[in-house]
DNA sequence: GAAGCATGTGACCACATGGTCATATTACTG
DNA sequence: CAGTAATATGACCATGTGGTCACATGCTTC
């Protein structure tokens, strides 16, 4: 946590500091960052920062902390306005959220993606300390509920599933972003629509020809 | 490409400085490895070094291409031993193999992972360029194979099955290993099966409910 | 104004980086 | 043996790092 002068600092000079740090940790890894580029892109002295944090963990938790809780908000809000809709809907809309969100928020998703590569084992240990509840346990929970609602075929692993929903989620990101870059997601979104409902095809109906066995 | 002085080293100092730059590189990111330790680790000074390799980069690609060649050696050899069964099967098998792999070569693993992590887009281009050929080609040429023996269904797009295939795999041997650590393939071979069985079989059935429409 | 306290500051530290280069050592050739 | 070409070497360079610290500035209270 940094420390209360931080919280003293005008709104503005804080502001700076934070979007100066997610810009630089978005960009590299925890490792290769650097105080000293965010001190000057932020406009303050180094002596300052250490003013503010006790030293780079403690800056990089904090903004790690931050993108993970804006995530948060983005998706359970999302999940909270849609009525309880089957579990196919829920995954279409988890999916298409994910790619909205990256293209909303691209800073935010671009943490996102540097802290699941961080090699750091210490850094990476005090997110998710701090963090608390993954993505994973809400796919979970999703799963779940579909499995008591008689939804999905009871045999079904949840935890395989589970793990497979997260994989595709951050692939079908992942391909958007190799497709097509920084254009506009609104631009693609048939396209993007399309290649989700591809996926969750296969993931509904199986891969094997129908009418067979 | 290294230089010929390179080659022209004895085996065993050619060896030792090659799973010197094997380790550092599988433990770190290209911009974060570092030559210094290389020299140090392999006994060779570092002026020796830059009359072996033009710079960092040539060493990178270098070690790079060795893993990949090695990787594509096992998977080649292991899917031309099998007698051509089912795509199932077939998926089966790179599955296990992917595990089996990461048990069996480690170091050649754990450069893969890194590689797939890399952010300097210098680095990795020129390795790609290397390399040439990715696995993801080895999937979608399965699945066409299995559409044209009509093994699955016409509508599926191999496109994004083969994305699901090829982020699938990759959670699978990452699963594996946050699970059962270095521990050895052989003593969790029961429960590694099961899991591989657990995915294979919402791909190949879906998740719906047997019997229903 | 004075005193006291919270903040701001940048020169500085020890250390590490990739890369160079003049020089020393070795190997080969006549 | 001499002479030449190949290779080995580590001090050195410019640049960067996270972090410290003595000091300067500003604000608040008496």
């Amino acid at each position: 946590m940094p420390k209360k002068t931080f919280f003293n600092l005008p709104a503005e000079k804080r502001n700076s500091i934070i979007s100066a740090a997610m810009y630089e940790f978005s960009a590299n890894s925890y490792k290769t960052a650097s105080i000293n580029v965010i001190c000057r892109e932020s406009g303050i002295a180094k002596g300052s920062f250490y003013q503010y944090f006790a030293d780079k963990l403690d800056l990089y938790v904090y903004i790690m902390t931050l993108a993970i809780e804006e995530k948060i908000r983005f998706f359970s809000s999302a999940l909270s306005e849609s009525n309880n809709p089957g579990l196919t809907e829920q995954i279409r809309m988890l999916f298409l959220k994910g790619v909205e969100f990256s293209k909303k928020h691209p800073l935010f998703a671009a943490l996102g993606e540097q802290f699941s590569k961080e090699d750091v084992e210490s850094a990476k240990s005090a997110v998710i300390r701090e963090g608390g509840k993954l993505s994973g346990s809400l796919f979970l929970q999703m799963i779940q509920d579909a499995k008591d609602r008689g939804e999905i075929d009871g045999g079904i692993d949840p935890f395989a599933l589970s793990l497979l929903l997260q994989s595709l989620s951050s692939a079908v990101s992942m391909y958007m972003h190799d497709r097509f870059g920084n254009t506009g997601y609104e631009i693609n979104k048939e396209e993007v629509d399309n290649f989700v409902d591809s996926l969750l095809n296969i993931l509904v109906h199986g891969i094997r020809i129908k009418n067979s066995i």
